[in-house]
DNA sequence: ATAAAATGTAAACAGTGTAAACTAAATTTG
DNA sequence: CAAATTTAGTTTACACTGTTTACATTTTAT
């Protein structure tokens, strides 16, 4: 059994870990993380670090996992900061803080939304991380719903059976299933997500240079034309 | 000088060190890819590579050109399964092309759009590839736009004078300058990216399972909805 | 005090990209 | 044709990487 007193500095220890590894990726990105690095600035030897992370991919899954919650936590600060009944407000809130944590957090932005470091697939451990932010914004547009705030032609719309049949799955998380909310939250976040991305790895830089938040913003206030948002 | 003779055989081993890089990529991705490995299955030693690829990364950026072009080809291709006064139709075609290429090339297209590889932008020689794909689109719009059918409220809405400016950078180039077609190009390129990459990387793997090209063709339409399209 | 668990080290293996010096073949030139 | 030169490739070496195994040391529990 481990000592209470040595839980704590082996905590602080996957901590040290952590925070060298996040100083590495900070400047040329996840590549250039080395288990090898880290310990020689712990001034330990490689090897031992392999009591605390079974392997490099391990840690970059505690990281990913870490920054998914960071990311999140942003998201929920700033809609927190609207008043619940204020959706646009909140919409929008969440929308600009989803652009603003990935311009300030690059390199934990590419971690999250770039390549998949390992397979194609989120790594099971990261999956309910990764599912976090979106939820949170599936909650906003939900609440919204609910109040009947949302008046754009998308409501009317009928989405195909085919894919309100693939939304049920939230029915096992115990959320409320209402496809058309799924349906605009999966839509805007992808819009986000593009925007974001592509600003991010410079695909606008001949186009948009220093104005991408101007842009984003912008977008962001047609979407909420688009929903008929109120 | 070289020989023309020797030129083709040259030739000849820049396609098969590619080609071979391809296969090596299409199993774990970039990140897999090995100059030593490639050596081997060329039955030549690593540094011998180096007569036709200055660094691993000189080889990567040839790669991406590559890939880029193959895509934009696939645009064009598409594009051109409609007839020029097709607006819609082309439209339509262009935005499900880049879905599929990404399905069907999924480590070309995470080489392409996912985290960059070296350094945050996009190297510059990989610059103009990048864009040609997005101009294709743009050409798109543009001509729907001079023959006047977008319709939308996007036509009237008014692009801030801070986006306007920097779309002028067009003008560079000898492209047409119309603030509102570069905009609108913009803007659903992000959308048609966004969902892509989501799609590709598992983000909607939850929500979507195998549902996600139903997704992608219900939001092209709406987009096609939205910018009033006829 | 002794046994056990936890934490680290040393040495080694199998990889990687890349640089420098050298060799052999192909081509061009006198 | 023979000599000079360019080109293509090898050999050797360096400095890295992640990871495994066996061993030593320190800390905790009985």
């Amino acid at each position: 059994m481990r000592s209470v007193r040595r839980e704590r500095i082996r905590e602080a220890t996957f901590e040290e870990i952590k925070t060298i590894a996040w100083k590495q990726i900070a400047v040329q990105g996840v590549a250039s993380l080395s288990l090898r690095a880290i310990a020689r600035e712990m001034d330990i030897t490689a090897p031992g670090l392999y009591r605390y992370y079974l392997s490099r991919d391990d840690l970059v899954t505690a990281l990913i996992i870490e920054a998914f919650n960071s990311f999140s936590d942003t998201l929920e600060t700033s809609r927190d900061a609207r008043k619940p009944d204020d959706h646009i407000g909140r919409f929008r809130a969440i929308s600009r803080a989803y652009y603003q944590w990935a311009i300030s957090n690059q390199q934990k932005y590419a971690l999250l939304f770039g390549t998949p470091v390992s397979g194609y697939v989120l790594d099971e451990q990261a999956g309910p991380a990764a599912q976090r932010g979106f939820l949170i914004l599936q909650g906003v547009i939900g609440e919204a719903h609910a109040a009947g705030k949302i008046t754009g032609d998308a409501v009317s719309v009928r989405i195909p059976a085919s894919l309100k049949s693939q939304y049920e799955v939230l029915k096992k998380y115990g959320l409320p299933y209402v496809p058309l909310v799924t349906h605009l939250a999966l839509s805007t976040w992808s819009m986000i997500h593009g925007m974001t991305s592509l600003c991010l790895y410079g695909y606008f830089a001949g186009f948009l240079a220093d104005q991408s938040e101007s842009f984003v913003n912008f977008e962001i206030e047609k979407m909420i034309r688009v929903l008929g948002f109120e």
